[in-house]
DNA sequence: TATTGTTATACTCTATAACTATA
DNA sequence: TATAGTTATAGAGTATAACAATA
């Protein structure tokens, strides 16, 4: 293959990605809408092993951690989530999912787990084939 | 393969799909933020064939159009794009972009285009096997 | 009547800066 | 002093509802 022709389909596939993307992230708005999420709030549900600490959350959303502080307020107020001080530092409050967000956490994951885009269609092989490129993106360490 | 470890593949696969939009959104982010734009008006750049009417580009964004507004207007404040009034319609108003807009929209995709992330450590035939794959995704559509 | 763009409103997310309580 | 969380503030994006101009 030419140098030339690689370029060209590097263009190709950003353009492809970013459609990608855009399918999986209107995916994850509108499951996190039917449980009356925000985007964030269902992230923040997800994402985490559930005792973590506002400064680790901030860090894993690569945003001030003021910010998490607005998202834990909603979860706390809507009972999802509490705050918990740390034994060990009593500066650390660690936010810990209650039942309900629990529940709510693993409807989200099954809500986004099924009809999810692009997978359907694709054949045993091929899901292995798409698992092993993945990996060259989540363990690409962001260009600084 | 059986059943059940299909549906494990899967659930695997959402968790590192996922990854990777985050890792390429962020990405995104980094291009605009460079440029002094915000992601959706880096979007709103790139995205469209440049005469477009506000309409359109709610669509595009599947956002409510008084979104759109704000959008324009701080694209417009910086002599990125105009609006012009449709010849054919009055009511409609086309989103052209400027020199000064396709000169910045060219500087944004080489941006995003240089240290994608995920794609330098591809070989050719797995960048053939990529783009066959996420055909799956943007051929989707999403459902309701 | 229906549609396009706009405004007003309210909420969420964002970064920055200043504060408090702990370490 | 340094760090974790908080508050205040300002800007941007979002949906909803109402409006003017046009179709």
């Amino acid at each position: 293959m030419s140098r030339r022709s690689r370029v060209d389909q590097v263009e190709r596939l950003v353009g492809q990605l970013f459609g990608a993307v855009d399918v999986l992230q209107t995916h994850f708005e509108q499951c996190a809408t039917e449980l009356d999420l925000t985007p964030q709030q269902a992230r923040l549900l997800s994402s985490s092993g559930s005792p973590c600490s506002q400064r680790d959350l901030a860090q894993q959303f690569c945003c001030d951690a003021s910010n998490i502080v607005g998202i834990v307020d909603r979860l706390e107020q809507r009972g999802l989530v509490v705050r918990q001080p740390s034994v060990h530092d009593r500066r650390v409050k660690q936010v810990v999912l209650t039942p309900d967000g629990e529940a709510l956490r693993e409807r989200f994951r099954v809500a986004l787990t099924a009809n999810m885009p692009g997978l359907s269609s694709l054949a045993g092989a091929q899901l292995d084939q798409l698992e092993m490129l993945l990996a060259h993106f989540t363990n690409t360490p962001v260009s600084t």
